[in-house]
DNA sequence: TCCTGACGCGAGTCATCGCTCGCATACAAT
DNA sequence: ATTGTATGCGAGCGATGACTCGCGTCAGGA
């Protein structure tokens, strides 16, 4: 950000633009989203958008901090009032509020996971999966006799990556199946894994 | 595309422009991909470009639609050859012939996966899962044995997904693991699924 | 050889933005 | 009130890049 706003008219436009810059980004598309169509959107003029934001990416950058950090919020609250929980429950209402919190706002994911480069969420991203992989490996380090799975870290990034994608392209792509059955099957995933004996298959 | 190439020499002009395409897009992103860089890259003119494509994204389409078109043959030949085979094997081998398809050209695939909107690969992408899910739910439909999920259809995109992107993270990130250690996890969580009583848990 | 259509060229057009700059206005401190 | 500063404006600059067009060249059939 160029400048601090520091009356409260320029703080309120600043969030103008932000609010601005996700509607154009919803409703036209990450494609029409030009700086000047965000300006007029947020009833403000190029000028003064330049004065607070350095060019045209900061902006799409903080709508999309914004988004997976309340994603990120709402996962880890479920995740952490949870961690006491044992087993399947606790698979089962984490990947609830993953579904729920994207569900929320599913145009906006639209245009965040599908028109927007991946690089573009990569940090903010990263930092959600980083956030819920250490919650888990923690508990899963904790009670060793969860399951079968040697590393916990290991374990965690593997349950952490297809639970989210598993969510993500249930929500985007249209439920193929019931909501109630994705979470089935994301308990059995998960379930089923932890319980899975360590292979000794050798290489190839 | 435009116009057929109807002399040998225009169709080998089609071939280093959509060659050039690939290559600007490893070497400069996408960003950078312009129709004059490209037909500099190529070693034509920009009008003669657009005697054969359409507009710009034609040339990335081209460029996109072969690599998944490369990765999709590789594993479905693997998947198809182990159909016979019977459990952990299988997964194991075909998860190995994706893993290798996407070593084959890592920096490709990152601006594929990572710089390009995920809209852009959706139409190949999707064909590339649809065939191997169908194969993969053939196979679980045959064998009722196999393990306890009821449905095999959506036992199939479970799995389907969570190999895929558990294959392309591990070769974009950088290996946080060995690559055996991920067929292993791979193995153990498709292994573990499959044999996963039903839980009735009800909802929420 | 000649002729016709396919091929190829590349300077240039045109529209689109990202972004700036000079000026007007609102606010706050004295 | 007055002055200094923060805020806001919007016409327009400058660069970029997708795409065209009119003209030369080449292949291959007659």
């Amino acid at each position: 950000m160029r400048k601090q706003p520091r009356q409260e008219r320029s703080r309120q436009m600043v969030e103008r633009i932000v609010a601005a810059g996700r509607s154009v980004l919803v409703s036209d598309g990450y494609d029409a989203f030009s700086t000047n169509r965000v300006a007029g959107a947020a009833g403000v003029s190029p000028g003064s958008l330049y004065q607070y934001f350095p060019d045209k990416s900061a902006i799409v950058d903080v709508v999309v901090d914004r988004y997976w950090e309340e994603v990120a919020e709402q996962v880890a609250a479920s995740l952490a009032d949870r961690i006491a929980e044992f087993g399947p429950a606790m698979v089962r209402d984490t990947a609830d509020a993953l579904v729920t919190a994207l569900e929320a706002d599913p145009a906006l994911l639209r245009v965040v996971a599908r028109e927007l480069p991946l690089s573009r969420n990569h940090a903010r991203l990263e930092a959600l999966e980083r956030r819920v992989r250490d919650l888990v490996a923690a508990y899963l380090a904790a009670r060793p006799g969860t399951g079968h799975r040697p590393q916990p870290a290991v374990a965690a990034w593997v349950i952490v990556l297809a639970i989210e994608n598993l969510a993500t392209r249930w929500v985007l792509d249209g439920p193929a199946v019931t909501r109630d059955q994705l979470l089935d099957e994301i308990v059995a995933l998960v379930g089923g894994y932890l319980l899975s004996a360590s292979v000794t298959t050798g290489s190839r």
